[in-house]
DNA sequence: ATGAAAGCGCTAACAT
DNA sequence: ATGTTAGCGCTTTCAT
């Protein structure tokens, strides 16, 4: 059962196989007559147009690779979504990576897509060092970052702004009287974790005070560490008062966790990020600071699209605007 | 900037390409010498490989097509997670389609993963009719469904025990006695839901009891309805103890809507499926019904891998074992 | 041990 | 209005 080709249609009408290529294009060309003729031969035998040929002709794949550090995240499978929808609705089809925080899965991710040859990368970087950055800038594939970015660095990006929302999370808790928060980030590779932080201090500076080094844990950003981190939490003095965690998926498991362990901690106030709860309703109180909008998805493809068909076009930086939402207050 | 290809590189060095690609494949009617010096080029010109020439030729893209419904859906998308592993490991990279439980958009999804020549297609059907089932067979591409799949038709399939779930959510709630559950469900042509329906009209028949039908209620699969189900479920009597409904996403959104409504069903013990809680660790109580290991990603992926290198093999139907779990008690 | 040439499926340029 | 041909980048015969 081999796959139907124009060179079968061709034989099988008695006609070259560039007319039925102009034929199928609709090209004016060609008469109406041999048009329906090949229309309906086509139909007939099953014809289904080679992409791989097409693609190999034209230098166009009209596939775009998506790499990030993990699908299963709520708020990256959401952003794919959305990005899976406007990339389908362009005649774009993404190809999937997952690097797992990984720099050499990163690399070999994008070695991936170089091979085959999509018309563009929209990466989530793992941030522990440039080399990856260095990779794509070298290739001269358009790349857009999306949800992280190299703060030394000019490439295209699009992210959140981060900075307010660590400003407007500190804000929440002074407001109701909490001085003496904790903030869970990263290390200190992942610029949001770092920006998130220095828009606490700001707001703490706002006020006369300040955020002390000491009050900082760095936890890993993957999940599955939420159980270390509690650890970590309990050698805390009981004048810690509230939590702030670099992402909701963080600060869910780490009350997870203190949940199980029934701990008193698990009454303090969390604000986290990501703003989960918005994409993916959930059942619980719960304090957030997320993207307004969908402009994480829809500008980063945006300007990858734009970096295709202009390579020359200048590198565009977006910091997507953020709001704090309460959760089933 | 063009690409480095074969010929550049046989050029440079006054050999010829068959010989460059000879070299680089390490065989064995070339000599060391040339062997080395070809090695030295490609690393100094940056060759990169071109899958999309090797496809034409090979008749083969090492590309699977995953086909879901919702990318975002929690189970969905950690499964996906765990294929791209495989993937990778396996050498095949995923390509992904979104359908949002749409026929046509899973129609023209299939047709694109056609034209781009996938090897084969992991799809979680819609599930509406049949006709892109027929369009499956017809085109003779191999495929598994996963996740979801039609009693009726002999196609591979891996997806969870639903009629044992459902039998689990009953007794369950029998157990802690009790006998007025509402099974919030889908639409009839999900034959998940209606096997879970039937798992749990058996765990009634078999303490004597029955689950009528009165007691059904059937809403999307889709997010974004759970406000719309509060309505139906005010509409019960006082009798009502207790709620199974159809996935944990579906659960938490209506819980979600019950809180901020502040309704007193928000109070009732809630069985649902998927163990949501599992793949990512969330902070509130909840009781699920869900798939032990990860059988489901790796035994659809084993069953393709096999259907792409034996086309002949038989059909493999698997039913993932399920547990309920009681998760933040 | 290496080179030359065919061919995967298609489109576009050129020829008739 | 239709046919012919070249070529996209590669691997694989088949010569030498």
């Amino acid at each position: 059962m081999k796959r139907v080709t124009l060179k079968d249609i061709a034989a099988a009408l008695g006609v070259s196989v560039g007319t039925v290529s102009h034929a199928l294009s609709d090209m004016d060309d060609i008469s109406e007559e041999v048009k329906i003729k090949v229309r309906e031969k086509t139909a007939e035998m099953g014809y289904i147009s080679d992409d791989v040929a097409n693609s190999l002709r034209s230098g166009k794949t009209n596939t775009i690779a998506i790499i990030v550090p993990d699908i299963s995240n709520q708020l990256i499978s959401s952003q794919i979504k959305l990005i899976e929808t406007q990339a389908r609705q362009n005649g774009y089809v993404p190809i999937i990576f997952n690097t797992n925080e990984n720099e050499e899965i990163e690399s070999s991710a994008i070695m991936a897509a170089l091979r085959k040859r999509v018309d563009g990368i929209l990466l989530c970087p793992a941030q522990h060092n440039k080399d990856n950055l260095r990779l794509l800038q070298k290739r001269k594939v358009p790349f857009v970052l999306f949800g992280r970015f190299f703060e030394s660095e000019d490439t295209s990006y699009v992210c959140s702004d981060d900075v307010k929302g660590g400003r407007l999370a500190a804000e929440y808790l002074l407001n109701i009287g909490c001085r003496n928060p904790i903030y869970i980030g990263t290390e200190d590779y992942l610029e949001c974790s770092v920006n998130r932080l220095r828009g606490i201090k700001e707001a703490f500076a706002a006020e006369g005070l300040s955020f002390p080094e000491s009050r900082v844990i760095r936890t890993s950003s993957e999940s599955g560490y939420g159980m270390e981190t509690c650890g970590k939490l309990s050698l805390f003095p009981e004048t810690v008062d509230s939590i702030i965690v670099f992402s909701d998926t963080v600060a869910f498991d780490i009350r997870y966790h203190l949940l199980n362990l029934k701990s008193d901690l698990a009454g303090l106030p969390v604000v986290s990020f990501d703003m989960t709860h918005s994409y993916y309703p959930l059942p619980f109180h719960h304090i957030s600071i997320g993207m307004k909008g969908d402009g994480l998805a829809s500008e980063s493809f945006r300007i990858l699209m734009n970096r295709i068909s202009d390579p020359e076009s200048q590198n565009e930086h977006v910091l997507v605007d953020v709001e704090l939402h309460e959760f089933c207050r």
